[in-house]
DNA sequence: TGCACAGCCTGACGTCGCGTCAGGGTCAAG
DNA sequence: CTTGACCCTGACGCGACGTCAGGCTGTGCA
């Protein structure tokens, strides 16, 4: 098939696969004499991948190396986007309760805080937050053991690590606002609760490494909204904790 | 509240919300001496909906325009950006289906077509389809028509609707293998049928405006792809067809 | 057999929605 | 009164294409 035939059955532009081919994204398998691009059935099966991951908001230099990976095999392909494709699903089901809600709100003449409007753009770690994560850390042994890991659980165990989260969270919320130190025994009691956390649930988390996600929970603009939504002062509080507890231990 | 709150709060960046000022989208209505920033409860509400219709894929000029039209109020925004979340509900279950449809071929050994592959890429009218309609015709009584009619229709108007739609395109493409002419009187009464069904679901569609129509359906590569899908050489037949029909009515 | 016209090619520049410095002022805490 | 977090305004960069421009190819039909 040439260019034109492929871009209208894969509802594309003839751009958008010349693009693809300049990137090494995608490049047809053949060409004619005359220089034109000659896709096969395999060169299709692959722009469907492509366009699967591009859709659920993967960088298309991102979507070449999952694709390239020769360790992964079509059916991982499958789990990673029918896992994502349902956090999908289970966001825009709750924007759609989000603006029912605002509706009867409404309805009643009352309105809502900016904390709830809010609440569901700044807390998710959705599809686009997945595909920003697995660029930035998808080297990392910690990344593959959390995703290894992860992929046996259904969704009452997610339930239930959601819950074990927003518990410690709380407690380090009612820590700070007790006024306890930040690097008093208790609040690294709390680090180290968080940490065993993180190692039961998702990834081997050493002292070092946990010490490294509490320097992130202040440069990642995204974890200390994330924190700072709970309680103002909250993330610089919990970063120090943590910190505090890996110099105790380590 | 200054940039940086309202950023955390929101989930943004500060660049965002700097970008949003420069370009009018949402300019804070107070600064501090110094120059900073300072946005209202009213600055807050607005940067809601921005962010929402911003999701649904809508550039932020059409944003814009539609949060600025003063003949929109609070509840126009919310039906309408309750209809396209569940567009996109629909097309997102799709796709978990079509992975599912995958996974399920993988283990009974078989492999499915690349029409198959594809079905739902090309065709969709989804919520990118629908801002992009909406920014061409924005301003054209007939898209307003129809924004006003199609508001009504249940879920049941909707499958008679496309049902109809493919009676009709079916009879072209049956009509395009006979080789029946595009402009002999056959193609022209389907042509006919094709403007009245126009008319009765969605807009008051005149011989012109049939025939403008028509035209698209060959610049318009989406629409040109989603009839060649049907049968190769369709889009040119039904475009032919209908500028006959215009042409010996009007 | 020639030609019109759709379809393909390769540059190359434009656009949108920000990210990312650079260079410099502001403000609260210690 | 300094330090460090926070704010400002340019200005350039980037990803994923859109959109010409200028030119070759392939085919239906007169």
């Amino acid at each position: 098939m040439n260019v034109g035939e492929v871009a209208a059955l894969a509802g594309v532009t003839v751009r958008t696969l010349h693009h693809y081919d300049r990137i090494g994204l995608l490049s047809p398998s053949g060409r004619t004499s005359a220089g034109y691009r000659q896709y096969s059935p395999g060169d299709l099966d692959r722009l469907h991948q492509v366009l699967v991951y591009r859709e659920l908001g993967f960088p298309l230099e991102q979507v070449a190396s999952l694709l390239d990976d020769p360790s992964a095999d079509p059916v991982e392909h499958l789990r990673r986007q029918h896992r994502l494709l349902q956090d999908r699903l289970e966001r825009t089901s709750a924007m759609v309760a989000a603006v029912e809600k605002e509706m009867e709100a409404h309805d009643m003449g009352i309105s809502l805080t900016p904390e709830e409007r809010f609440e569901l753009f700044g807390d998710w770690l959705p599809e686009e937050y997945e595909a920003e994560a697995e660029q930035k850390w998808g080297e990392t042994e910690a990344w593959a053991q959390s995703q290894r890991r992860t992929r046996a659980y259904s969704k009452d165990d997610w339930v239930r690590i959601k819950a074990e989260g927003e518990d410690v969270e709380a407690r380090f919320a009612a820590a700070l606002a007790a006024g306890v130190p930040a690097d008093s025994e208790q609040a690294m009691d709390l680090a180290e609760e968080h940490r065993q956390q993180i190692s039961r649930n998702f990834y081997d988390c050493t002292y070092e490494v946990h010490a490294g996600l509490g320097r992130m929970y202040l440069e990642d603009e995204r974890f200390t909204a994330h924190y700072e939504r709970i309680a103002p002062g909250l993330a610089q509080y919990v970063s120090t904790a943590v910190q505090a507890n890996a110099a105790r231990r380590g």
